[in-house]
DNA sequence: TCGGTTTACGAAATCGGTTTCGTTTCAGCT
DNA sequence: AGCTGAAACGAAACCGATTTCGTAAACCGA
C-alpha cells in the first residue's frame, strides 16, 4: 500500500481507528494487553507512521520548539544550539530554527513565521529592538528568554550567573596581581547581558575597594584598538588586568596587543568570558569565565515544557506559572594569562 | 472571535472559503481586483493567519527543511546554517534542525523524527554510518547532501571545489619557499572531505615534481603531537611547508607549535583550510583556504527546492533530476604565516 | 443571435489523525 | 439474580485548510 492510514492499521489489526490512536498515544483509556500487542505487531510489520501534519491539526499540538538565535557565529549560541536540540529531542520534540543575525527585522520575521507554523513554544536570544513584539508572542504562547532579557519582564529568563562569574575574573586577577582593572566592552553591544556584566564589575570593584574602569571600545577596528593602546598605556606601570566582556572583544583584543608582541607585556594580565576553543592557545591559554552551555539548554527546555503543559492542561487563565529569572552557574577556568 | 477561520474570513468578505483559499495562494484561477481586494482588507483588519498544521495536512506540503548537522561546534556548520537560514526563508520555508554530534545513532533517529515531522526535503551534512538510512530516505524525499557525500552516490551533493583549493594552498606554500610539504590529517576523520583532499594534494605534489606526505595524527593529544614533532624533525632544515586539513587540526598543531615559540621557526610555513575567526590572529596570520559558505547553503537551498518541486509537479517517476556533485569554489586568504 | 470558451466563484469532498460520547461486557457486591 | 461501576472499545464528529468539480455569467467570433 502506498500510505497507510491509521485506519489500515485498524482494520488489518481488527480494531477501530480510535483504539490505534489510544495505543499511539497511550491513553489513559487502558485496552487489553492482547489487543495492544496486535496492534503493535501491525505497526511493526507495516512499517507505519502516524502524519503528524493530521495530529497537529486535530489536537493542536505539535512537538515543535522555535528557536531564533542572535549570532549563530557566536560559539556560545551554536553550543546552546546543540544543547536545546539535544534536550529537545528527549523530550521528543524538533527544533524550529531561525537565525536573525543581529537583525531585529530578521528577529521580528523570524517570529511571526514560527507562530505561523505552529510550534508549541518558543526560544528566544534576542538582538533588542522587538521588546514589544516579543511580550506579544508571550501572550499568545509559551516563550523562554535565553540570555538577554526585555525590558518588560514578565518572561521567563534563563542566563549564567554573570554576577558570580564577573566575581570570580576579577578574583583571578587579583590574585594575580592586578592593581588596576579594565572591563573592555564594545559600544555596539548594549544588551542586558552586557550592563548586567558591568555593574558587577564596577560592583564587585568598590566592594573590594579596587581601581578600575569600564571601557568601551569604539566600533571599526582602528579607532578601538588605539583607544585600547591608550588605556594599556594609561596605566603602564600599575599592574593591569584586563576583562573581556565576551569573545569577540577578547578576539579584538588579542589582534591590538598583538603589536606588542606574542606575549603579554610583563604584569599586564588578561581574562575573558566565554570559552572558545583558542582560548586554550592564545597567550599560552586565557583565564576564562565559562558558562554552563548544556545546563542553560536543559533548563531553557525544561522551563518551557513546563508551560507548554500547562497551556495544554490548564483550561481558564488561573495556575499561570510566575516568570523567573534562572541564573546557572558557570566556572572559572584558570590558564595562563592570570599566572603570577 | 478566539480563533479566525477561513470561512470566518470568507463569511465577512462575503465569498468562499475556497475564493479565500486561492487568495492566500494567489492561484491561477483569477478573482476581481474587487473580491481580492475586499479579502485583503477583511485579512488585514482581522489579522488572520492560516492555520499550518490543516494546510499541511490537505496540501501534504509543510514549507519545511529539515537539516542534519554533524557537528555545530565547527564554525563551517554553522556559518552554513545561517546561510541555509537566509535561503530558506528567502523561499518562505523554515528549518527544522537537528544535531548529531558525529553520532551515527543520534543521526539515524534524527533522520527519522525529522522525516516523521514531515520536512519536505532533507539536507544532511553526515557523520557517517547511515549511508543505507540516508539512500533510503533520499528514495522517499528530496536529499541534499553537504560537504559530505556517501559511498552510494546518487544523491545530489554540494561540496567546495576541494582540489582546486589544496592546490591554491600548495601554491603559496611553494611560493613561500618551501620544499617539502605535509597534510597534516586526523586518524579519527576518514571522511570523504578529508580523503578528496588527501588526494588532491599527493595528485598536486606530483604533478609540481614537489617532495612530501600525507601525516595522520593519531588521536589523543600526546601522541599526536609527539607524532607530529617528529614529522617536524625529520624535515628540519629542509623548508618545510604545513598544511592542516582542517580548522581543528591546525588547532591542534598550533598548540603542539606552542612550545616551540610563539611564532614559527624559521623556514616553517604554515596553511589551514576553515576561515576560523582566530586565524586572522595566530602567527600574525595564517593563510587559510575559505570556504564559500554563503554561496554553499544558497546552492543547496536552490536545489533542494527544484527537487521539492519536481516531487510535488510530477505525477509519474518520469522526469527525475539526475544526481549531481556540485562544487563551489572558495578562495585563498593569503596571510603572514605564508609570506617569504 | 447563437454556440463555444473563458473567467470567477461556490458546494462539497477530502487530507488523516484525535476526541467525544456512547455502548457493551464483565467483575464485584448485595 | 439483579444492580452497579469500571474497563475496553467503536461510531462519528471534528480540526481548518485545499482541491476538485460544477455552474453561472461574461465574452467572443461568426
Amino acid at each position: 500500500m502506498a500510505h497507510m492510514r491509521i485506519k489500515d492499521i485498524a482494520a488489518e489489526a481488527g480494531v477501530s481507528p480510535a483504539t490505534v490512536s489510544r495505543y499511539l498515544n497511550n491513553r489513559p483509556g487502558q485496552m487489553t494487553e492482547e489487543t495492544r500487542a496486535r496492534i503493535a505487531e501491525v505497526i511493526e510489520r507495516t512499517g507505519y507512521r502516524p502524519r503528524a501534519a493530521a495530529r497537529n491539526l486535530r489536537s493542536s499540538r505539535t512537538n515543535l520548539i522555535g528557536v531564533i538565535l542572535a549570532d549563530i557565529a557566536n560559539p556560545f549560541s551554536s553550543a546552546m544550539l546543540e544543547g536545546l536540540s539535544a534536550s529537545a529531542a528527549a523530550r521528543g520534540c524538533s527544533l524550529m530554527t531561525a537565525i536573525s543575525g543581529n537583525d531585529s527585522a530578521k528577529e521580528a520575521e523570524s517570529l511571526t513565521r514560527l507562530i505561523d507554523a505552529g510550534v508549541d513554544g518558543l526560544v528566544v536570544n534576542t538582538c533588542g529592538g522587538n521588546d514589544a513584539a516579543i511580550a506579544a508572542a508571550a501572550g499568545r504562547l509559551p516563550v523562554v528568554l535565553l540570555d538577554r532579557g526585555i525590558e518588560d519582564g514578565g518572561i521567563d529568563l534563563v542566563t549564567s550567573n554573570n554576577r558570580e562569574l564577573v566575581a570570580g575574573l576579577v578574583d583571578a586577577l587579583a590574585a594575580a596581581g592586578s592593581e588596576r582593572l579594565c572591563l573592555l566592552t564594545e559600544a555596539s553591544d548594549d544588551s542586558p547581558v552586557r550592563r548586567e556584566r558591568a555593574e558587577a564589575f564596577t560592583d564587585e570593584l568598590s566592594r573590594r575597594g579596587l581601581a578600575g574602569e569600564v571601557v568601551t571600545l569604539t566600533d571599526g577596528g582602528a579607532e578601538g584598538i588605539s583607544r585600547l593602546d591608550e588605556a594599556i598605556r594609561d596605566y603602564a606601570g600599575k599592574k593591569l588586568g584586563l576583562i573581556a566582556v565576551n569573545g569577540l572583544v577578547f578576539l579584538r583584543l588579542t589582534e591590538a596587543l598583538a603589536q606588542l608582541g606574542p606575549s603579554l607585556p610583563a604584569g599586564l594580565k588578561i581574562a575573558t568570558f566565554d570559552d572558545y576553543p583558542w582560548n586554550h592557545v592564545l597567550f599560552g591559554g586565557v583565564t576564562t569565565a565559562a558558562q554552563d552551555t548544556l545546563a542553560i539548554a536543559e533548563r531553557v527546555v525544561e522551563r518551557l515544557s513546563e508551560r507548554i503543559d500547562v497551556v495544554t492542561t490548564t483550561v481558564g487563565e488561573a495556575a499561570r506559572l510566575a516568570p523567573k529569572h534562572i541564573e546557572i552557574p558557570g566556572h572559572i577556568e584558570s590558564r595562563a594569562s592570570t599566572s603570577r
